[in-house]
DNA sequence: CTTGAATCGGATAAATCATCCGTTTACTGC
DNA sequence: GCAGTAAACGGATGATTTATCCGATTCAAG
């Protein structure tokens, strides 16, 4: 890649992230395009749509849970390792809308290689800490990797409607652990 | 209200309607306002913004939940009434996008005053169902009504973002309802 | 330094949004 | 009925947003 084209990437995706946390994710090309000072084709050309430049900016928040994650796969306490991943992927989500809207939509036929890449591990990921969990009767029985991912996403979802804060993110996540874990009542 | 337009108004939220089953929830007023042959300037007399099209279409769904709602607040077993309540809520979400959406966010300054009643309505007996699981100790201590509307919502976010299946739907119902439910474990 | 392939920029065509106002229509009082 | 009036209609149109295309420029290899 050229070196022009390397920087101006960059360009575009600094201006990016400093646009969203603004607040402002509509993330319309032109005006990034505008704001990074580069043309417009040029940010047409590294990233053809929103979506595209969304997962931009998501890969350095995934590549970040994927460490996260692995750290909770080799906890000793499975239970424990499955309550670690679903904080994390939650509160990647709280942190990174953009990371948060990649996440929580099925993967994209034409994502970019490092988005699936990424995608692919942490399914990895996370199905081994929860077949572990599962191996010991704690995880209630019929539920896949899917639902869970699933879940942490509606949980996200739910957690952006008000207003974020720590005991809200709390409640919520315990409220999500109690409802996963096999129900060892009648 | 002049009987031409009430009829109008009909026949745009007909269309829109239409519109929105064909999964098209992008609600463009100018394109709704060419398949319902009538003029731009009609659609956004009655329907300012996308938003105020969507709290129209919601209105109907809106009133049947309350009615369901109703009876969940009357029946004999506290627990049942909650999980009624629940449940309703999160399949009128899924069976009506346009109410999905005005449900699941704040209620809006400048909202319908059918919608804000409708809200209203709803809120109060929500409250009541929950406060009477609380005073029994079912309910999991420290969760407000909010938290409940939001769980669901996000229930209902996490349901869209697969496909939508009876079984699923019950499995993230369970989910839920049981870490709503009062931890009588140690 | 030369060459040519990759990249750049931004003019501009296409699509979408929302307003405004001259015309038409429904209701009211007679 | 009919006239008068206020309300509603329609759609032309200016503003905004989206996305493409290609002549000009820049980079890097030899």
């Amino acid at each position: 890649m050229r070196a022009d084209a390397a920087r101006n990437r960059e360009r575009v995706l600094a201006t990016a992230r400093l646009a969203a946390a603004e607040g402002d994710l509509s993330l319309q090309l032109n005006d990034i395009a505008r704001r990074a000072g580069v043309g417009v084709g040029t940010v047409y050309r590294h990233f053809p749509t929103r979506r595209a430049l969304l997962e931009g900016l998501a890969e350095e928040t995934f590549a970040a849970l994927l460490a996260q994650v692995r750290a909770a796969s080799r906890r000793d306490d499975a239970w424990l390792g499955v309550a670690d991943l679903l904080r994390a992927l939650l509160v990647r989500q709280l942190t990174d809308p953009a990371f948060a809207e990649v996440i929580s939509t099925g993967p994209d036929l034409d994502a970019a290689p490092a988005t699936t890449a990424h995608r692919d591990a942490f399914d990895a990921l996370a199905r081994s800490v929860l077949q572990r969990a599962r191996d010991e009767g704690l995880l209630r029985p019929g539920l896949t990797d899917e639902d869970l991912r699933h879940l942490v996403c509606g949980t996200a979802f739910a957690l952006r409607i008000g207003d974020a804060s720590a005991e809200r993110i709390d409640r919520y996540l315990e409220v999500l652990l109690s409802g996963l874990q096999a129900n060892t009542r009648g």
